[in-house]
DNA sequence: CTGAAAGCGCTTACAG
DNA sequence: CTGAAAGCGCTTACAG
């Protein structure tokens, strides 16, 4: 049996100071004397103590811990966005729950019962559009409320501008010359919310197709689920409309990376004959020489995580919007575009 | 502002009881009168009462919150599982808190560290086998652990025989003239732990192929990811080796329902010209039609559920293991089977 | 069966 | 700057 773990008592006795010192070094109390402190946190070292955040909740201060409610769909883009809010937290010794949101259902409880989810300090919704999900579109939560890759006029939001990105990947591909082809990703249909980010990088690569004044036939566009698979199949499908060059915009790095796989299979030179560009900026996307419009998603995870803290320290100014640009990098999978934009 | 949440004591109040009785409906004790325990679940209804799960952690008795530590990995096996294990953890009225392992080093914080995860009252852990992880191979805690879709001596766990369903899968297959295929999902290597399930699938699959005395050319497999996709993908591959009848077992049911979209695309009578065997029995078999071997993933869950929960209730015995066996489940996607087995 | 008291591990005024 | 006390919302013996 391992020993019961210290508790605030013993670290005070070790360090031969009352209970409120070591209360007040654990919450970084600028009363108390350098010296002191120094002896408390040795003592705590020692002892290997860790304090309880069920005890700090109920005592009336912070549990210190965030929780964040996110789609149950475990990609990348998540990954990247945790690590991002995650950053900033755990510079402030804030602790995180992830809460994956499997249905509506789900989502009522957490808010509005006794879960743990509902009792932490702070809330980041990622990916949710709420307002259809409860009455008057307010959460039934009083703890502060932060929306990321998603927004709202009630909450403070922080989110990418997808359409922008669709437009810069369609206006860039539009300078080389050769049919071009889009590959959009299916939103899933049985989720409890419904996700636009897809849709609205489409959006933006159409007008600036249009604008260029480069033709896209209806059938240039395929639709898949997101799997790299789904760009191999796209790719096959593409090679028979049209032969090459072909430049082609994949709505997400994953799917890109199947067209890549599948350009190489066919040993056509990826850059060349085929020409892919992606969306995201996923760490992957690096490895394989993937031109792409990447999302800062760590940074939009940091300032969403940044922008609670403040909430949570009492700030009570109007919600605030954080809009995201995305960005171009180009690299192998393009090649190199012609000095001089192709006009049609 | 909202209110305050009502606490004990004002519920104790409405009803006209001390704070001992209240406390005791809330854990079910035996000792209360019918009568009072109406009078006080009235006022907690009334009073829209519930109770704080920090608060009854910290008075030493549980926190009424169990934590399921999984991979990061969203998948319809998981949403599964996760639903079999609250369906028994609800009616004893504990609460679930998922935590999504993103890597080994998150790992060892949840486990090592003060987080909510180590502070609930027992520990779910999926798809990891931990020996590996840590040293001595025992988790650093000191809270019941049970394991689920993994298995390990030294902890409870609930597994399933994926090598025995690969088996069946094999033996079945095998009574159907014309070639057969097979389709493996590749494991994902970049994961903090190594699941072997589609690996044992397969093993199991080959071992009955070659009991039936049926052979199968080493490019007769097709690996994939994980992908409906991938499923399109193989069988377009298949048909390139072999003309129809063809007969395709699929390692998981979203490769298998891919294999049965590219039939019906390409024009080929699914359960006759292309037979289609998935492997989960995941709810959207039964809608599309596909034969599968399944795996009952909610009484997996379930199962663990209520091991865990002996286990809090101070069972201590050794370790036990509970071993699942998947079933065949026959529909349309393989037709009808010979009456005699069809015999090289 | 039920109430009053002690205590869980912490924080936060309040006095020094 | 620091200690001692009160209190957070609950549970658990302890007496009746």
């Amino acid at each position: 049996m391992r020993k019961k773990k210290p508790t605030i008592h013993e670290v005070a006795a070790r360090a031969g100071v009352g209970l409120g010192t070591v209360s007040r070094v654990l919450n970084n109390h600028p009363a108390v004397r350098p010296e002191t402190r120094a002896r408390v946190l040795r003592a705590m070292e020692e002892l290997g103590y860790t304090p309880n955040p069920h005890a700090r909740r109920i005592a009336g201060g912070r549990s210190y811990t965030v929780s964040v409610l996110l789609p149950f769909v475990a990609t990348e883009f998540y990954r990247r966005l945790i690590e991002g809010i995650e950053s900033v937290l755990l510079e402030k010794r804030y602790d995180l729950a992830l809460f994956p949101i499997l249905s509506e259902a789900r989502l009522r409880r957490y808010l509005e019962s006794h879960t743990l989810a509902y009792l932490t300090d702070g809330l980041i919704l990622a990916s949710y559009d709420l307002t259809e999900h409860f009455e008057g579109g307010k959460l039934p939560t009083d703890r502060p409320v932060v929306l990321v890759d998603t927004k709202n006029p009630r909450y403070d939001s922080v989110y990418l501008d997808n359409f922008l990105g669709g437009h810069v990947a369609g206006t860039y591909l539009a300078r080389f010359p050769g049919a071009i082809f889009a590959v959009k990703v299916e939103e899933e249909p049985d989720r409890a919310f419904r996700h636009t980010v897809f849709a609205e990088r489409m959006a933006g690569f159409l007008q600036a197709l249009k604008e260029q004044g480069r033709p896209f036939p209806e059938d240039h566009l395929y639709t898949t689920r997101l799997s790299p698979e789904g760009g191999r199949l796209a790719l096959r499908h593409f090679l028979e409309k049209s032969s090459p060059p072909l430049n082609v915009f994949a709505g997400a790095d994953q799917v890109a990376l199947g067209v890549m796989e599948e350009a190489e299979r066919l040993g056509l030179t990826v850059g060349q004959e085929v020409r892919v560009l992606g969306f995201d900026g996923h760490p992957f996307a690096e490895e394989v020489g993937l031109s792409t419009i990447a999302q800062p998603v760590e940074a939009m995870g940091a300032k969403a995580a940044q922008l609670l803290l403040e909430r949570m320290q009492g700030y009570a100014a109007p919600p605030r919007e954080v809009r995201f640009e995305p960005l171009l990098i180009e690299r192998a999978s393009t090649g190199t575009p012609p000095a001089v934009p192709y006009v049609p």
